[in-house]
DNA sequence: AGGGTTTTGTAAGCTAGCTGACATTTTAAG
DNA sequence: CTTAAAATGTCAGCTAGCTTACAAAACCCT
């Protein structure tokens, strides 16, 4: 499957950084959050879109059971809550602080519209990322629709090793350090939880990868 | 499940309507396509967003082994390959006609970014258009998450009914004369071909359907 | 009008992956 | 340091839905 990161092409961050963008100001205050704070949750009225500058900050929703399932957990220079600039009326997703002294800079959707307006090169920026959240969507609903539990949580850990992914030059291997349990990987690629342990299991028998509770050690190029 | 049909927000048709909305003329131009026609291919370059005046258009793509996959079949009024727009280098799918003197608008994305920086009432409602191709993906998602077929199916029905649905006062049904053979059907809501029909002849049995190739009476609401 | 093609109907057999249950290990909290 | 809670590891049993295969029907096309 094609190459799906263009992650300089949507770093919202940099465009925003205050060094090179002086309108940047304008929206330019920040909040922080302890652990367990919702910087928004479902029903909660879309105005605002943020970054992160420090922590971490869960994405996720409730089912009508009552469980939580995880969309994603970001981190410095991550954006989220875009959609309000698609004139969203409500979230349908809630975003929590995990880390101690999470701080996200939160930028009003008038602001943002008026930015996009008066520069070429930031709405274009802006509409990559829409356009790279979508193109994560399509393929997220692509693996699901066609591929088994074994090579979707192998094109996960792909993708682990892009956003989260450290390579060792020495020994060849890429560290991830990640955020998510095997609950969360479970409901993310859409199988059981059992599932993930064994499949993970087995590849670290078949010398794969390498794992424990925060980290994965990929041994082998998989794709 | 909550409901997810603003069309009257998303109907980018109206206000690109020409007795409505006078730059419109500037965009203009209209090409005529006959079945089997592709308006656009995988890999096409993304230059414009298209607008169908008449006919009908199949939006869909080829796996790797070759087998077409359709994502959608549009119609009049309906709006596609809007993701040029957000600046998407190629295209990722294809567009093929697939009614006789199929007919649509096309508009190159210099000229729609040009009248979205002129007129806001214009940019929001490519934004809420956006927004509601991303609610989709992201309800299809869930779905395929956490539901069954039969339930999967049952969403798709009732999506069904308000695309293409029209209700009959006198019995109290809707009748849906849809474009998607039961092939396509099972590739839209990730199932085979022969359980899809297996399916929709148990709901049929349940005097909850009645159907034939083109056409789907909805007896009873199912949700 | 007839022969080929596509779509629909149906069934047997199999298996990937779920469920539920429990044990063990690790982390968090007082 | 202790205890509770969360995360991981493992397994037996089951079943939804897939695969394959074939037959019937409906729809071309010339």
């Amino acid at each position: 499957m094609e190459h799906l990161w263009y992650l300089d092409d949507v770093n919202v961050f940099k465009i925003l950084c205050p060094h090179k963008f002086k309108s940047y100001k304008a929206c330019h205050n920040f909040d922080v959050f302890q652990p367990r704070d919702y910087i928004y949750f479902e029903k909660d009225h879309s105005c605002k879109m943020f970054l992160i500058e420090k922590g971490k900050v869960k994405i996720g929703y409730y089912t009508a059971e009552g469980d939580e399932v995880v969309k994603a957990v970001l981190r410095k220079g991550d954006v989220f809550g875009e959609k309000a600039i698609l004139g969203e009326e409500e979230r349908n997703e809630f975003a929590q602080a995990l880390l101690k002294d999470t701080v996200v800079c939160s930028m009003k959707v008038s602001v943002l519209h008026d930015l996009m307006r008066d520069n070429k090169t930031f709405s274009l920026k802006i509409y990559k990322l829409i356009n790279f959240r979508i193109r994560k969507l399509e393929r997220r609903l692509q693996l699901l629709l066609f591929k088994d539990v074994r090579t979707r949580l192998m094109e996960f850990l792909q993708e682990l090793c892009d956003e989260y992914g450290v390579c060792c030059e020495k020994t060849g291997t890429v560290k991830i350090s990640h955020p998510y349990t095997q609950k969360d990987m479970a409901s993310l690629i859409g199988t059981s939880r059992p599932t993930i342990n064994t499949i993970m299991n087995e590849l670290r028998d078949e010398n794969l990868i390498e794992f424990n509770r925060n980290e994965i050690l990929v041994l082998k190029k998989t794709s």
